[in-house]
DNA sequence: TGCTAGCACTCCAGTGGACAGAGTGCCAGT
DNA sequence: ACTGGCACTCTGTCCACTGGAGTGCTAGCA
């Protein structure tokens, strides 16, 4: 029914433990390791109605606890105290950072530096498209039907689109597209382009009509519809620390979900400012990672969010470390945003 | 000692046995499967020879035979009869690359199909940049200070990278830089550019020298140290295919070496015309990859290799398919690169 | 000389029983 | 409301045993 403190006091002292020592644990065990002020009797019946509310289970009848999902929601939830970063961790960070060069090398960087700080799959995401805005739009003509169009965003990224011409392309008249395009679209949210996309079509004279229709078309693609979706992905290794126990058998259903882009996009995306969230087993809601934790953050310049990062994990994992370490890099790679 | 035709057939029947079953074979089973039109017995004085010679080996006294790495690389050499691909797989090929849009598409592509045909672990390298030509160079002004450099490559590969300028640099110098770069350098082969760049700055007057070195030191870099290394990996779930057991208990090293773009790239990278290489267990000469085969092939437009790709998996391996679809894939890739 | 049949031998994998250990649930007592 | 004690349950492990698969060797046959 009720959980008073000491049945949550019981709760996080057996997350805590079974997390180290990836056993199930048992009463008296758990009165030896902590100052619970009580018998290992009374731990059992608070164990026991634990049990009942769900939030621990028994993997054979006469076998210590393991929390359930709903048991480190709890833990996450009201049993958390912030775990400050070592010293250590700091400097790894401040360290892993010198000497960036460009956006590539930031997220891969960091990606790196997530896994290894977790020791666990990192996944950070580029600064999101619909997010960012547009900087500047190069045309450069590859052949005379052809342009490559390049757009550089205010967060560093690079896309290019060959644009198939309807017909050649006189070089003054790629300058006057050139600098169409860039007075209309330069400094605009790419969420906000499309309909400016459709005036600069509209306010085109009727000889370079074909020209700009087509060259909107892809500039459409390129802003909203495609690579929304790019990201990086290290530490995967680190999914076979401590044997396949932790993932009920088999890696191959974690395996796969890392495979898919759309599926880390959703885990990672969809951000509350400033927020840090945990998502445990079941509650992401991907089958193949039923046995998987997913800690994730976004990740902008200041107080905007222009991608997300996290780190997943086995449900037996360190959320408090982990949740710190997330944060405090999602933090970290802001600041360096910034500073662009 | 010799090896005559008998003992080679022996050899052959016993490496597809294995690669079907997983399991040693012994002198019973492979005269029941195969015509071999001896008796076990003999089979067995076979058998006992190619084990003395180092083809064969027994995990323990009374089971039956497994291939060694010697013995794959004999069966690859010399026994391995070229295996067409299934019309089946022809059309997934052709299938899967309708509507390319870009390289970076193509590259995903391929190494997703290549995957999924060969049920294995995929690996592409983006077509490397020393190899490839200077399409076009384009300078984007940022900030009164800062540059952004873009360039365009003939095989698609688009590289940018951030200049910082010793001081504010005005449009019109910009235009000049862009015009002098191009004109040295579009066309050049990557390799051949560093003395070009030299001279680039030596060229160039006092007025505008700063500025212009600056610009060089960061070509140089982009042309020729860094970013050599792109590729795209897939199917790494494929790894947990006939459970660990491939990969003599741990997945662990195979996954740490996927995870170091520089191993790699030696694994598929180096790579002679028009062959198509096999590598077995120990001849990829790093240690983690003890357990794996990887059978790789370069890819260009026509006769030319601009990178290559290839495929990893476990030494008990159905090499003939490998082989046959890695090349497959490679030509097509050319063929489609050589589109542009 | 080369192949084969037969035989003794080896080793593994699987089965079943016994047993120690860890942990529980419950009850009676404070 | 907590605790000590006790009976019970279940697992993991060790051991011995057995059937089967596969071998190596030797003697015999073409």
């Amino acid at each position: 029914m009720s959980l008073d403190d000491r049945k949550l006091a019981v709760l996080r002292a057996i997350v805590q433990d079974y997390v180290e020592t990836r056993e199930p644990v048992g009463s008296k065990a758990l009165v030896e390791r902590h100052q619970l002020g009580v018998s290992p009797a009374t731990v059992r019946n608070d164990m026991a109605a634990l049990e009942e509310e769900g939030y621990l289970r028994q993997p054979h009848t006469s076998a210590g606890r393991v929390p359930t999902d709903a048991g480190y929601r709890l833990f996450v939830d009201r049993l958390t105290r912030i775990k400050p970063l070592s010293p250590a961790e700091r400097r790894a960070i401040e360290r892993f950072m010198v000497g960036v060069v460009d956006l590539d090398d930031v997220v891969h960087r960091t990606v790196r530096l997530l896994a290894q700080l977790t020791r666990q799959v990192a996944v950070v995401q580029y600064p999101s498209l619909s997010r960012s805005a547009v900087r500047h739009l190069e045309l450069v003509p590859i052949s005379t039907t052809r342009l490559m169009l390049v757009m550089i965003t205010d967060t560093g990224r690079v896309e290019q689109r060959l644009v198939e011409m309807p017909g050649p392309v006189p070089e003054t008249d790629v300058w006057e597209l050139r600098r169409r395009v860039n007075e209309k679209l330069a400094g605009q949210r790419l969420a906000d382009t499309p309909p400016l996309v459709q005036t600069l079509v509209d306010e085109c004279d009727t000889e370079r009509r074909a020209t700009m229709a087509c060259l909107a078309s892809v500039l459409l693609e390129t802003l909203v519809e495609r690579s929304e979706e790019r990201l990086a992905l290290a530490g995967t290794a680190n999914l076979t620390r401590g044997g396949v126990l932790d993932f009920q058998g088999t890696l191959r259903p974690v395996l796969e979900a890392l495979e898919e882009e759309v599926i880390l996009l959703k885990l990672i995306g969809d951000l509350e400012p400033s927020t840090t969230r945990v998502r445990i087993g079941d509650e992401n809601e991907i089958d193949n990672l039923r046995s998987a934790s997913v800690v994730s953050s976004g990740y902008g310049p200041g107080a905007t969010i222009v991608g997300g990062l996290g780190v997943l994990g086995p449900t037996r994992m360190d959320y408090p470390g982990t949740i710190a370490t997330v944060r405090a890099v999602a933090r970290y790679v802001g600041d360096l945003l910034a500073q662009n």
